[in-house]
This record gives structure tokens, C-alpha cells and sequence, in this order.
DNA sequence: CCTTGAGTTGAAGTCCACTTCAACTCACAC
DNA sequence: GTGTGAGTTGAAGTGGACTTCAACTCAAGG
């Protein structure tokens, strides 16, 4: 009835490599049953699981902090649709400041292509003369002033 | 009149630690010359290059691919607005890439909000009767076919 | 001169997310 | 019952991008 999977099933559901599949566990990320014969035997919501840390992954985060996420779920009963949608939605906001930092590269990227300089963030201010400046789709400030990243932010010739 | 910086200077300016900066030296991403006494002297391209290995790399680009492409810059001259414009341009693609799929991602996970399902891609063509199916902003397949990538495609529960 | 902060080196360490290995044991079809 | 593919363990290795360390030298102001 429980109808658990093994780690080589449950590897290839999941896509994940068994080697993974023991690593995670030692994290603390799934968890597993064991046969009398000392092998893993996972329940199906371990599945639904490792689906979540790959999603996760994919959104930048580290296995600590997807434990501790996976950790918020109730021990009590198996996790509803709910807890799963609450979990995935808390890393919404991470995945939009993500996409919101690479399309803002990629217009500043597009924005000093024709100047070279590099800058980004820059290279309009600091070349208010340039035939380009204040033209065009790119080097738009997004943020009121990123002051908050000095990594590129300096004069760079 | 070359006004070279020292590593203590290409560092503030920059934003890269005196340590990253000699490693990059060891990999051969830039370059210095050297005083009498040994230390390192930068000319100001070298803050150029240094401001393109940070952007590539928020780029997703390896430190190995950044210096092949800085290899592809004219040796003889000083390399021109243009050629930074040309190796900045050549990562468009992947940036644009990058930012495709965490969008497909943040729409997927939008979309499986509702049914909590988590195996996105799949959700709405697993669930047909779903509510939620067909409709909204969320999980809409960009590509024609994306049979590359098992890693989650599998059903779930 | 002399002090002091900045710079030099190679080797080793760190962090993350795994993978690989050797030496076993289990589970199941025949 | 036996062969075989799947599973077990702890320890060590990998790869990328650095950082840290110890032991030393350089450069520049007072």
C-alpha cells in the first residue's frame, strides 16, 4: 500500500543520481525506510521532495537554506498542495531579483555596446557629451542608486 | 605618463581582492609588470579587464571561457571600444538564455501555485481538468519541445 | 636610517555540491 | 540455491573560485 520506491527508482524519477539522492539525505533534505537488509526504501512524498530542492536549485538557492525550508513543513501529516505552493512561493521574490539583475545587465550590456567602455551602470553619466547617451532602449536605472554595489561602480579608464 | 597602478590600487578600484586579482594573473586573465623590487604594476586596460571578468561572470561564464575570450583580443594594439563591445556582445545569448529560463521558471512556479504539484512543465498537461489549466500568465512552453531535460519531466505522485 | 604598511611567494585550506572508490551485502529471477 | 545487478558504507577525490598562511621583501614618509 505505502508502495515505496528504491534509490535507483526513485533516482530515475527524479533524475537525480543515487550518489545525490544519499548526500541530500545525510543533509537532512529526505529521508528514507529501510528494507531488514539495511536499504533505503522511500515513501512517494519523497519524491515531491527532491522535485522541490531542484526547483530551488534552479532558483539560486543553497541545499542548507532548502533545508531549512523543507524543515518548515509539518512533521504531523504528509504535506498538502498548500505547503508545497507556500514553499515554492517564498523564493518568488529571489527569482524575480534574480531576473531583474541579469535583464538589467543584459540592457546595460546592450546599452554600452556601442561605447565600449564597460562601466554599465556608468557610462552614460560619466560621458554626457557621447552621441549615445540618453538615447535608446539600454542603460535605464532600474534602481533609485544602486549605491549599494561598488564592485563596477568606479571610473574604469 | 603610463601611470600604472599598483595591486593595492587595481583592487580598490575594481573591487577584487589583491588575492583574486593574482589568481587571475596565474590563470592568465590579466596581466602586470613588475618593478625592480619584484612588485606588480598594472596598466589601466587591465581595470578593463577585470570589469569584464566580473561582468561575464555574472553572466554565468567560467573564468576558463573568460580567458579565452580576453585571448581573442588584439595583441599588437590596445584593444578598442569596439573590441570590448564585440566580447561583450558574444555572451548576449547565453545571458539572454539564462534569463529565458528563470522567467519560464518564475511562470512555471507561478502557475503551479495553485495545484502545488511542483512538477512544473508537466502540471497543466498532467492535470487537464485543472482549474487553473489553460489560463493566466503561468507555464506556457516556449520552446516547441523540451525533450532535453528529464530532470523533473517525470510524473510525480 | 628606520619603521610601517603594502607587496611577494608557494603551499595549503575552504566551501559547495557532489562523485568515486573499495569492499562488502541484498534481493530476486531462474 | 545461486548468480547478478542493485544497494551499503566511510573516506577520499573533484572542480571552480578563491582565501589564508608563513616567511619574507619593498617603498615611501619622517
Amino acid at each position: 500500500m505505502p508502495d515505496l520506491l528504491t534509490i535507483g527508482e526513485l533516482s530515475a524519477r527524479s533524475g537525480v543520481a543515487p550518489s545525490a539522492l544519499r548526500y541530500y539525505e545525510r543533509l537532512g533534505l529526505i529521508r528514507a525506510d529501510r528494507t531488514g537488509g539495511n536499504q533505503r526504501r522511500y515513501a512517494r512524498v519523497e519524491l515531491r521532495r527532491v522535485a522541490f530542492i531542484r526547483i530551488s536549485q534552479q532558483v539560486g538557492v543553497s541545499l542548507d537554506e532548502i533545508r531549512e525550508a523543507l524543515d518548515s513543513l509539518p512533521e504531523a501529516r504528509t504535506p498538502s498542495p498548500q505547503d508545497w505552493a507556500r514553499l515554492s512561493a517564498s523564493w518568488r521574490s529571489r527569482l524575480n531579483e534574480r531576473i531583474r539583475l541579469l535583464t538589467k545587465l543584459r540592457d546595460d550590456l546592450d546599452g554600452c555596446i556601442g561605447c565600449g567602455c564597460l562601466s554599465l551602470q556608468r557610462c552614460t553619466l560619466n560621458n554626457p557629451e557621447d552621441t549615445l547617451a540618453g538615447e535608446g532602449p539600454g542603460a535605464r536605472l532600474v534602481l533609485p542608486r544602486p549605491t549599494d554595489d561598488p564592485t563596477l561602480a568606479g571610473s574604469l579608464s
